[in-house]
DNA sequence: CAATCTATTGAACTACAGTATAGTAATTTC
DNA sequence: GAAATTACTATACTGTAGTTCAATAGATTG
């Protein structure tokens, strides 16, 4: 019945914020940056166009909060203990696992590269954030070398490592079939060698 | 004098349309996708608005055009060989000269893949360049590996390395101050390891 | 229960996107 | 040197972008 869509719902400003950042980024999981519209989101979250300046003051401030959720849910995944593996080895899996290394996931992070590269407001909310995910890294670093009794220089180890990473994020974005996980699983543990059981 | 931008140029098609693709690659650099626009373009090249569609049919043309001349330039500069230096060593130290290493150039990649993983024309015109580029890399690998007596899978160490290089890009863009041209070059060193001098 | 608050709608608004095209002038062709 | 060609300009056109805002209707308060 067409009636249906007329109803309002009227959720909480948290529920339909969630609501909102999810359909926003279900939209740039699909077609990147130039799917994320006002139309095209609205249309895809089932709601009228006046919701999004209510709710996050502008396109930007979605920008944002999609940014905001992305990183808070890739955190959580990579710093999730796994039984019998290290903080280094753990981390390794995580980004290997379907929960991050899919398409979807990555070509959002892609997309947000690029806006955080030119677009100085996300640069400005990605600056406070990048830096835990970094120090995050540098810890399970840190700890491996201290394990295998080995010294390193773990800022520098971090920030290729994490090259590495978004380069996986690039390559299966762009030419997904070159790439599987286990060619990334391989690939890390290639790169952090002496710091692996 | 005003009349100066009235008189008409009329450069040789070949001309006109490197004129254009530098002037979409300017923007581009400067601003992402988001200045990758009509009007962006031709006041940057201080043309008319007209010319695009008559030199590239369209924008999604001149995209590609701009790929393109990146791509050829992107190998050009690889595959120079340096005295002194083995293939391999070439690579690197091409990957982390002034020509690629620049933010610029970096940012105009990032923003191609960006449209790469989205747009279906791009896609497939990075479909017939980017084996090319592939090919380069796995030669330059298994010609090393040669030389030091191992045996490598080339075509999986190859993609690898290719996610460590695109790695580089975004981190480039995204975070400049973490990753110096130092910086890469030891992670290059690190990861191919046993393959080098 | 009345009053207030605010989540939500939907339309209006301005700006700018890419494309099409008619007209102009420089070059080439014969 | 006249005719044909085409690089180029300038403008018009249609669609869509993000934002603003008055009106509406659930929820909350007193």
């Amino acid at each position: 019945m067409a009636e249906a869509a007329k109803r309002k719902a009227r959720l909480s400003p948290a529920d339909r914020r969630a609501l909102l950042e999810d359909a926003a980024r279900a939209c740039m999981a699909r077609g990147g940056i130039r799917e994320f519209t006002v139309d095209r989101i609205v249309a895809e979250a089932g709601v009228s166009r006046g919701l999004i300046t209510h709710h996050f003051g502008s396109m930007d401030g979605l920008l944002v909060a999609v940014y905001a959720r992305m990183y808070r849910e890739w955190i959580e995944v990579i710093e999730a203990p796994r039984p019998g593996l290290s903080r280094l080895e753990a981390i390794i899996e995580a980004l290997v696992s379907p929960e991050l290394f899919s398409r979807d996931v990555l070509n959002v992070w892609l997309t947000l590269w690029g806006e955080i590269a030119n677009n100085p407001v996300l640069r400005e909310a990605h600056r406070s954030l990048y830096s835990d995910y970094r120090a995050t890294i540098e810890l399970a670093l840190t700890e491996a070398a201290a394990r295998h009794g080995r010294s390193i220089d773990a800022p520098r180890v971090a920030a290729a490592f994490i090259c590495l990473i978004d380069g996986f994020g690039v390559q299966r974005c762009v030419e997904p079939s070159l790439l599987t996980e286990e060619d990334a699983r391989a690939a890390c543990r290639a790169f952090l060698g002496p710091l692996l059981d």
